[in-house]
DNA sequence: GTGAATTATTTCAAGCTTAAAGTTTCATAT
DNA sequence: ATATGAAACTTTAAGCTTGAAATAATTCAC
């Protein structure tokens, strides 16, 4: 990944190798730029954030495996985050009558409140960093990638 | 990130958000993927591919601290990654004459070879997870992205 | 020339990440 | 009822990642 502008490749197929480069150079350079921005104001990682954000999403909580698979990580990457979310008192797990082996994870009260400032503030950093694109090209770009994304979900 | 599409967002700026949200997705399936295919064909990972791919550009080599800025990861970082190539035997680390802080990092004969061969399989599989863009949307993405990043390129 | 900043790199601690193996609980077929 | 298997989750080992501190070499101001 992330190969070189030096000698530029040519050739069938290429276009959609570079398109590639550039799309991880992009994602890279943003989240960089996001995960300092998150240390520097909230004290706060991206992992940390991905999960709050989801759980914001629904207030009565997700199961850990729906987590996972949401963020498109393994499950213990999502046990060891939530750990110390639940320890920092911003994420509670509740077990459940029904099914002793799952347990819903939510936010809690402060997780909630927190979620939100920094929410605020996050949308703010990507309207400046994405500034150069016009609106129009956003949406266009989106659908691009959306119907790109179609193309793989649910496959394995 | 990869916040969802449950209550989909509107009003201003939403659009950049979404976009965001999109291409983290598309570039993080893209890198899961590809990251289980290094692993299951040539027991090798994304990191130390990223590595060969920026010395296989230059056979003379590059110091540590070029690498770092081109992957857009840490100094640290790259210690740990060239550590266990060198360790491989796929590069080699050349102290200098002029300047006795710095070593020019290359690719061995051996890495050299096993990374042709790895990126032969690399460039078909971005042609196979990619295939449902066309070309020509390649060329679009690709440019909208450039200009993107320009916007970034040198700032900080 | 000496000392102070600067630069290149490594080391370190903490946290993130995966794949694989392990535990507990549930479902279901006899 | 009870085995068998599947499902939900945690644990573990190895490796990746960062930011900060530490080392070492160079450059620059005087």
């Amino acid at each position: 990944m992330v190969a070189g502008p030096l000698p530029a490749p040519s050739g069938p197929g290429k276009d959609r190798l570079r398109l590639w480069i550039r799309l991880l150079r992009a994602s890279r350079t943003i989240e960089a730029e996001l995960r300092e921005r998150l240390k520097k104001d909230f004290n706060t990682t991206l992992p940390r954030f991905d999960v709050m954000a989801a759980l914001y999403r629904v207030p009565e909580g997700m199961l850990m495996s729906d987590l996972s698979r949401f963020l498109l990580v393994s499950n213990g990457n999502v046990t060891g985050i939530v750990d110390r979310l639940v320890s920092e008192g911003l994420v509670a797990r509740a077990r459940r009558n029904g099914d002793r082996r799952t347990s819903m994870v939510r936010l809690t009260e402060e997780g909630t409140q927190a979620f939100a400032t920094i929410a605020a503030a996050h949308e703010g950093w990507i309207g400046e960093l994405l500034g150069k694109v016009s609106e129009d090209d956003a949406r266009r770009l989106t659908g691009m990638l959306t119907s790109f994304r179609s193309n793989w979900e649910g496959r394995e």
